[in-house]
RNA sequence: GGGCGUAUAGCUCAGCUGGCUAGAGCGCUGCCUUCACACGGCAGAGGUCACAGGUUCGAGUCCUGUUACGCCCACCA
């Protein structure tokens, strides 16, 4: 490993009255102009340490957390470049998909139409109207290229804000998921998966998200609590008997019901398995069957099965072979003509009474039905209960029989998911216990990884499909294009072999109209930042990367994603690390989200506390544990930051030491040992990726060394004769002892760090060498850890006896006794003197306690 | 129902492989205009370490169980 030079002493240039105010615009430009966090890319693998910096979301706004969770993987990558590594640190912007559809949508009051044509002239209206029922169609080459537009704004904004938070990314390593080569990216890679099987197309029910109009995928899903009621419905078996009662939170259903499943076990219903029962209203004969997955007990025991209610239906329905009875369409309406399977006036005039209806309407008019047909017992008995729903989406996911893309993920393959888990063994996990989590949503999965979304502002499915004869489209056997010509949009590109004119009739070709999910880009961040098929010297050097680091939300989307990716690309996890951050919480406890309007921005804080207060109290939340949004400890943070400009000015001011000075004094070299150790600590701490941890040994360390150590030292130190042993001892031994610790500090508080390292160093702090614990240890030689903390402990006794006296800390004293052990004594001993100026003791004497039982300092403030 | 995490001063949290007479910061109280720092300093009060067992010379720390809270997943007729 190529070891950055040693720092360089320069002559000393200490302000009067240091501050923090305008440190971080000072710094901000200089880093930029010096390149100081620029990615050499000249050295090999092991030399380099390469970061996946999640892509924020480029619409709407960041918020704290965002800065929470960006300053920890910052303190990693600052701590790895004093190391000595090349820190691949890029960062990225995720402009892919519908949040940056809803904000142009917003924005601007749009709405993409396909079929309104291209404007060349399109200038988007001045102020947006503020319902969505008066927002302009626009065509979709138009509403794409304003979602350019505003994005672009955006990410300045962004950018903006972390450069102030002082993250050391390499800004000229700057990535987009919509750009061309992100979409090249994506579509190439989607290609090869097509190519190796691990992608295919499936006409099957899947979840509808009927406001957007598209497909989801199982990861995508939330629960939500919601009103509901049971309807009991009797269904008269068809060679007659007693009713069958069904409980169903939705009898609008009762039309598309193929069958009744009760459990195999269950006395009540075995006779009528084998038998079929008529469904009420509707009159259509449906079996009545037996499944393992039906509950005895819930309901009345007998489950009406629709196509398609419910997951457990598409299972039911799959596993028993059973008819497709569809009624809803993707705008989440019943369909207006009746259904053929309708085979008397009676049922299709029952029907024509919630056609066109919504789920909502439907159930009421279907009630009324029910009650008028005598097939609803009793009144509707209300509940709770949790609903599906896509995340962004606000209406009750539906189940529709479409074309989608795939990519496997396990959900139907054993093999793959324990080669998927298997994979997440491989990764080291920061806190490990995260590792749970992406186990057990790859244990959970139920399905592939449903790629294809039908929306607008994407990077389009690269592929097109032959028409036969009668423009119906051959699905299995795409076309493909050619990997030279990525990105295509098969909607306004012509494929190979063919001729636009051919476009859409009969023996020619159709375009996919499909555009990927916007996981399934970003799925390839470690792909597309490292250059992956465009830059094969950089990929050879930054991937597999490092570092993964983010928030444990979405370990079953971007890490889960990622790994699979991966997995099939280039047959290896993507990365060696993953750290996973928590939340922030407000303060009382919850989770900061827009929805429940609770979110600080972040700029406020920065502005009022500065950027390394903001830090500090971010860096205090440990690897994985959400935390409190707290301005008191960033006021800590801030006390901290001056401290340590304050203490560097008395320190460096104090005079250099003489050439060749070195720590000879006792004293001194007590306090390098305790470095030593300190030293030791933070550089286990954050190789363990727990940055928390170090800063809190560095910070307790720092304020005895002020409040104790400095205040031991200071006469001595300030000493007329700087060629004097001792004082030539305490000033090389605070040059050594600032400039470790501010290195040390250097990874959190970047800004306070790199004001005071410029008033007597070369070179930036941010690339100078982590303090070396071995080179400490020899300066300390026999150090004695004990003879500061004796020392300590006096002075500590005599400022008590100061306070409770109410005398200034400078009074005299006339008189100090101590009793304690020989060793502590001898300790003490040789500080006398240090001890003696720094508590203003005219007389200190000690005595030895037996086998050091009850140490005792006694203070006699003045002659008596 | 399965998995994971948390429980230590009024608040936010340290306490890593068992040695602690249990710590820090905030807040609170008192004092000090101190020549690095009043955006400061010094000191003080404040805790049956959730509960019950167990291992051990010794348990905040390890084991078992219980409770509470939080999160993830599954189920949702």
């Amino acid at each position: 490993m190529t070891v950055a030079p040693t720092p360089m002493s320069r002559p000393r240039s200490v302000p009067d009255k240091p501050a923090l105010e305008g440190v971080e615009a000072r710094w901000i430009e200089r880093w930029e102009a010096e390149g100081t966090y620029r990615f050499a890319g000249d050295r090999p693998r092991s030399e380099v340490y390469s970061i996946d910096t999640p892509p924020p979301t480029a619409s709407g706004s960041l918020h704290v957390g965002h800065i929470f969770s960006y300053t920890h993987t910052d303190t990693l990558a600052r701590y790895q470049r004093m190391r000595g590594r090349d820190v691949f640190y890029p960062m990225g912007w995720d402009d892919n998909g519908l949040p940056t559809e809803r904000r142009v949508e917003n924005y601007y009051g749009v709405t993409c139409d396909p079929s309104v044509p291209y404007d060349p002239d399109f200038e988007p209206p001045p102020s947006a109207a503020a319902k969505r029922q008066d927002f302009v169609p626009i065509s979709r080459r138009n509403f794409v290229e304003l979602c350019h537009g505003l994005t672009q704004d955006d990410e300045q904004v962004f950018e903006d804000l972390f450069r102030l938070v002082g993250l050391s990314v390499d800004w000229s390593l700057q990535y987009t998921t919509v750009s061309e080569r992100a979409q090249r990216t994506s579509q190439r890679a989607f290609l090869r998966n097509l190519a190796r099987g691990e992608a295919y197309s499936s006409e099957a029910p899947s979840l509808w998200d009927t406001t957007y109009q598209t497909a989801v995928a199982q990861a995508e899903l939330e629960d939500r609590e919601r009103p509901g009621a049971y309807h009991h419905v009797a269904f008269h078996p068809t060679k007659g008997g007693d009713d069958v009662v069904v409980a169903t939170t939705r009898p609008e259903l009762v039309v598309s019901c193929v069958a009744l499943v009760a459990h195999p076990d269950d006395e009540r219903y075995q006779p009528l398995f084998g038998q079929t029962v008529t469904t009420p209203v509707f009159g259509i004969e449906v079996p009545v069957r037996a499944h393992r997955l039906a509950e005895p007990d819930k309901g009345t025991g007998v489950a009406m099965i629709c196509t398609f209610g419910d997951t457990t239906d598409v299972t039911w329905w799959r596993e028993l072979d059973l008819d497709t009875r569809a009624v809803i369409g993707k705008d989440g309406r019943f369909a207006f003509d009746p259904p053929p399977w309708l085979a008397t006036d009676e049922a299709r005039s029952a029907y024509a009474r919630f056609a066109g209806k919504g789920a909502g309407g439907a159930q009421q008019v279907m009630a009324e039905l029910l009650r008028e047909s005598g097939a609803l017992s009793g009144e509707p008995e209300k509940i709770t209960h949790p609903v599906k729903f896509y995340e962004r989406g606000d209406k009750p996911l539906e189940i529709i029989t479409t074309r989608q893309w795939y990519i496997r993920n396990g959900g139907r393959s054993a093999e793959l998911r324990d080669a998927l888990v298997a994979r997440g063994h491989e990764l080291e996990w920061h806190p490990p216990y995260m590792r749970h989590r992406f186990e057990n949503w790859v244990d959970g999965l139920n399905g592939d990884w449903l790629v294809s979304r039908q929306r607008f502002f994407g990077v389009p499915v690269p592929l097109w499909y032959r028409l036969d004869a009668d423009g119906r489209p051959d699905h299995d056997d795409p076309i493909v294009p050619n990997e030279s010509t990525l990105p295509v949009d098969p909607q306004s590109h012509v494929p190979p072999g063919f001729d636009e004119d051919q476009r859409d009739g009969p023996g020619g070709f159709t375009g996919d109209p499909d555009v990927l999910d916007t996981w399934a880009t970003s799925s390839l961040t470690p792909l597309l930042a490292c250059g992956w098929e465009e830059d094969p010297g950089l990929f050879a050097r930054t991937y597999p990367m490092d570092l993964r680091p983010q928030a444990h939300d979405i370990i079953r989307t971007w890490l889960f994603s990622t790994v699979v990716r991966s997995h099939f690309e280039s047959g290896s996890p993507p990365w060696a690390n993953a750290a996973l951050s928590g939340w922030i919480l407000d303060p009382d406890r919850k989770k900061m989200s827009k929805s429940k309007g609770n979110v600080v921005v972040p700029l406020e804080p920065l502005q009022q506390h500065g950027a390394d207060a903001v830090r500090y109290w971010a860096a205090s939340g440990r690897p994985g544990t959400d935390t409190a949004f707290d301005e008191g400890q960033m006021k800590v943070g801030r006390r901290l930051a001056i401290k340590i400009l304050n203490a560097s000015r008395f320190a460096l001011n104090l005079g250099p030491a003489p050439a060749g000075a070195t720590p000879t004094e006792a004293l001194d070299r007590s306090v390098l040992v305790a470095l030593d150790d300190l030293v030791d600590e933070a550089t286990r701490a954050f190789d363990g990726y727990d940055y928390a941890r170090a800063l809190q040994r560095t910070e307790a360390f720092f304020w005895s060394f002020c409040d104790d150590y400095l205040e031991l030292v200071k006469t001595r130190a300030y000493g007329e004769d700087p060629d004097d042993a001792g004082a030539a001892s305490a000033r090389a031994t605070l040059e050594v002892a600032l400039s470790t610790l501010l290195r040390l500090f250097a990874p959190i508080l970047p800004y306070a760090t790199e004001e005071v390292w410029s008033w007597w160093q070369e070179g930036s702090v941010h690339r100078a060498p982590w303090p070396d614990a071995g080179e400490l240890r020899a300066l300390a030689g026999s150090g004695d850890p004990g003879v500061l903390a004796v020392a300590a402990d006096v002075l500590s006794a005599v400022r008590k006896a100061k306070s409770d006296a109410r005398v200034s800390m400078r009074a005299e004293v006339a008189s100090v006794e101590v009793r304690d052990s020989e060793d502590r004594l001898a300790a003490l001993a040789t500080a006398e003197q240090d001890v003696r100026d720094a508590g203003r003791i005219a007389q200190l004497t000690w005595s030895a306690s037996a086998n050091g039982t009850d140490p005792d300092v006694a203070v006699t403030l003045t002659d008596t």
